[in-house]
DNA sequence: ATGACTAAACCTTTTAGA
């Protein structure tokens, strides 16, 4: 018995709404998060996910950002942006899933970094201000819920083993020693990155630039990411990039990270 | 290479993404 949970920066929700609706369909969640829904609330297909067999909590803006969690249990105690945190924009979502049997329910946060722009830039100062933001509200959430998810588009690197080019990237956008700093200090609030508890292809990566023929020439980074807390890493069995979407029509330039949890009925 | 693609909006041009 297991159950899957995965998040994909769709680029456009209004654009990629049927695929999302056949990659669920052939990939069934209980939790998927999406990025960059680039939608209103107001314009949020509800309707259609209910349809298709999905709960939905979502936070919209116009033009930008945005982010979604859908499910097939309803979410709890659903929270928008980071508490402490000041934010006019839509990143951040957060649910409570009774998932697990006897098992302690579980928070799911799903999360839009920010992108950062260029290392020095304004929006660089957000994005490490937001980092950091986030950071102490996560420490509070898993003093609350020892079964915790973070994932979603971090932007950001782990290490070279995530770039295509480290060489060409190097101290550039996603790769600089301060993101991957706030990166490790997150794992020091006692996360894990899913993906790499598990044996996995060389240069895999979960965004790749639509320019230049990126994807075919697989010359991208890894960006997505799932960081689980200690007891849910007790209890991760598989963590995939699925690469399929990336080679849609009208692909979003980003593609879903997946991950499989064994649900340990029997402890319960 | 101040480039390339894609998406949205104040839409034939700009902003942002990563």
């Amino acid at each position: 018995m297991s159950i899957k949970l995965a998040t994909w920066n769709v680029n456009s929700l209004t654009v990629r709404l049927p695929q999302v609706l056949d990659w669920l369909q052939a990939n069934p969640v209980e939790v998927l998060a999406l990025q960059e829904l680039k939608l209103t609330d107001d314009k949020f297909p509800a309707a259609v996910f209910q349809q298709a067999g999905y709960q939905a909590a979502w936070f919209g803006q116009k033009t930008y950002n945005g982010v979604a969690l859908l499910s097939s249990l309803p979410a709890q105690d659903v929270v928008r942006n980071i508490p402490g945190f000041d934010d006019d924009m839509a990143r951040v979502i957060s649910g409570t899933f009774a998932l697990g049997g006897g098992e302690s329910p579980m928070r799911v946060i799903g999360a839009y970094f920010p992108n950062g722009q260029e290392p020095g830039s304004d929006k660089f100062e957000y994005k490490l201000a937001w980092l950091k933001g986030l950071r102490d509200w996560v420490r509070t959430e898993l003093q609350q819920n020892p079964s915790l998810v973070l994932m979603g588009d971090y932007n950001i690197t782990f290490d070279d083993a995530d770039v295509w080019d480290p060489e060409g990237m190097r101290d550039q956008i996603h790769c600089t020693d301060e993101e991957r700093y706030q990166l490790q200090a997150l794992l020091a609030l006692g996360l894990h990155d899913a993906y790499r508890l598990f044996a996995q292809p060389p240069k895999s990566y979960s965004w790749w630039d639509y320019r230049d023929f990126g994807f075919k020439r697989n010359r991208g980074m890894r960006i997505d990411h799932i960081l689980i807390s200690q007891a849910l890493k007790a209890r991760a069995r598989a963590c995939w990039i699925d690469k399929t979407p990336r080679k849609n029509e009208r692909p979003s330039d980003h593609t879903p990270v997946v991950l499989e949890l064994e649900m340990d009925s029997e402890h319960s």
